[in-house]
RNA sequence: GGAGGGGUGGCAGAGCGGUUGAAUGCGCUUGUCUUGAAAACAAGUAUGUCGGUAACGGCAUCGCAGGUUCGAAUCCUGUCCCCUCCGCCA
């Protein structure tokens, strides 16, 4: 959510700024409405330091309220009663329209509305070739990947991966884990994978995207889409001591998403699913180290591309391609010999406050200074089972087997998937 | 699923209708003392919001949401969370 008071302190740089990614913000109903916000707060104010004074009064002289004091006190209540209600309607209504309103891009997102205009701005060394020979070939040939069961099972968009195809997977997740946290410095996290829907609000995730969400009515929780849904409510309503931040989480965990926006894309293979597993790295930081901060993560990421031996480049994301929490956004992308093209194996954006302000996370610059909202950082580091599928394309030999990076070997005992 | 108990400030822990935003202790900050530290002593030490350049003042908050009352941390209802016992279960 965006700060109201900075809003209403300067509403034409937000218009701006929302207008860079094709946002039309309301702005003139928002600042209507703080007007009447604030007016109806000193109007109950006053009601109340009255009620208060009298009734203290009364307290401390031991008596019993007098007739005209009921009446008058009576009034008064009923008085404040009436403004609240209609303070609770114009809160209710900003809530309403702030929260739909996505985060303002930093200063140097390119301009653009759509995926067209990002930049790519780093191509790792190595050729693009194309083999022709897609994952979802190459992997049920080698009796690793069922998209059959997958169907049977759950239905389109659901996959099951075997044997060796299970396990690299499992290595792939295992090893990017160890990495993060042994060489990056994160804490890993196991979280819950169904939140309450006010967590899933702090993150930006609610209300907008209910319609990609996975929901359980009866106990009103929902399958996070991301670790970061959780990673980001671990300190919700908390005041961080000074001298903690930056704190860094990386979590593996399963992301469910319904993808109706994207129903007719990437419909062969295991590109798009609706579950897959995710190594998600979030972190808490300063304001001022934010976008430092930001860099870090990407070269983590690039880090875990280049040990694998795949072919990546790094893209800067426009104004109007970044998510809706986002304030600036990286996406990595490994190249794909089979399906000869990029695959969006990382995405990593500063939140800035967008997030913190939504759930309440706050922390203390200074032992004894007033609290401030900290940024918070997320990124893929990184996401199956695309990884798996740049692995599996880019290891494919002139005889059908799959050769796997050396760095997993250590995680799979093999480095060979023989052909049958 | 059944039966109880409980949620108060950074922590511990009082209060159970009327100077209670909240005793007391611990912690923390600053000051005095000290060469320095410790100890002792003194003062300060929640969050948010409205007004104000500020100083400062008002209001709200004792899990959360309602209700009763002139007045609620204290009474009532709902709800969330934690704990104990029984049952069930990976």
């Amino acid at each position: 959510m965006l700060s109201l008071e900075q809003i209403v302190r300067d509403p034409e740089k937000f218009r701006a700024a929302l207008v860079r990614r094709g946002e039309a913000p309301p702005i003139e109903r928002i600042l209507e409405l703080d007007s009447r916000r604030k007016q109806l707060i000193q109007n109950a104010d006053i009601d109340r330091a009255n009620r208060n004074k009298v009734s203290k009064a009364i307290g401390d002289e031991k008596r019993k309220p007098t007739p005209d004091e009921i009446t008058e006190m009576r009034e008064t209540g009923d008085r404040i009663k009436g403004v609240e209600a209609e303070l609770s309607a114009v809160l209710e209504e900003l809530d309403a329209i702030l929260l739909p309103i996505p985060n303002t891009p930093l200063e140097d997102v390119p301009d653009g509305l759509d995926e067209t205009s990002n930049v790519v701005i780093r191509t790792s060394e190595g050729e693009t070739s194309e083999h022709g020979n897609a994952h979802w070939d190459v992997a049920t040939k080698l009796g690793i990947l069922d998209l059959e069961a997958g169907a049977s099972i759950a239905g389109a968009r659901f996959f099951v991966l075997k044997g060796k195809g299970a396990r690299l997977q499992r290595a792939l997740a295992a090893w990017m884990l160890d990495v993060q946290t042994d060489e990056h410095g994160y804490t890993e996290i196991d979280p819950p994978l169904l939140v309450r829907g006010e967590t899933m609000t702090g993150s930006g995730n609610l209300p907008k995207f209910k319609d990609n969400l996975y929901r359980d009515s009866e106990s009103d929780l929902w399958l996070v889409p991301t670790a970061e849904v959780a990673l980001n409510g671990l300190h919700q309503g908390q005041i961080i001591d000074a001298g903690v931040l930056p704190m860094k989480y990386v979590a593996q965990t399963p992301s469910f998403r319904k993808e109706h926006t994207s129903a007719g894309r990437d419909v062969r293979g295991i590109k798009r699913v609706h579950q897959f597993e995710k190594v998600e790295m979030f972190r808490y930081v300063e304001p001022d180290t934010s976008v430092e901060a930001l860099e870090e993560m990407v070269a983590e990421a690039e880090t875990l591309c280049q040990r694998l031996g795949l072919i990546y480049r790094v893209l800067k994301l426009c104004a109007g391609d970044i998510g809706f929490q986002s304030a600036k956004t990286y996406d990595i992308e490994v190249w794909s010999p089979g399906c000869a093209e990029w695959l969006e194996v990382s995405s990593i954006s500063t939140c800035t406050d967008f997030q913190t302000r939504r759930n309440g996370t706050r922390y203390r610059p200074e032992v004894g200074a007033s609290t401030r909202l900290p940024h918070t950082l997320n990124g893929s580091g990184l996401a199956l089972p695309r990884i798996w599928i740049a692995v599996i394309e880019n290891g494919l030999q002139e005889d059908g087997s799959v050769i796997i990076p050396d760095v997993l070997v250590p995680y799979t005992g093999w480095n060979r998937i023989e052909a049958s």
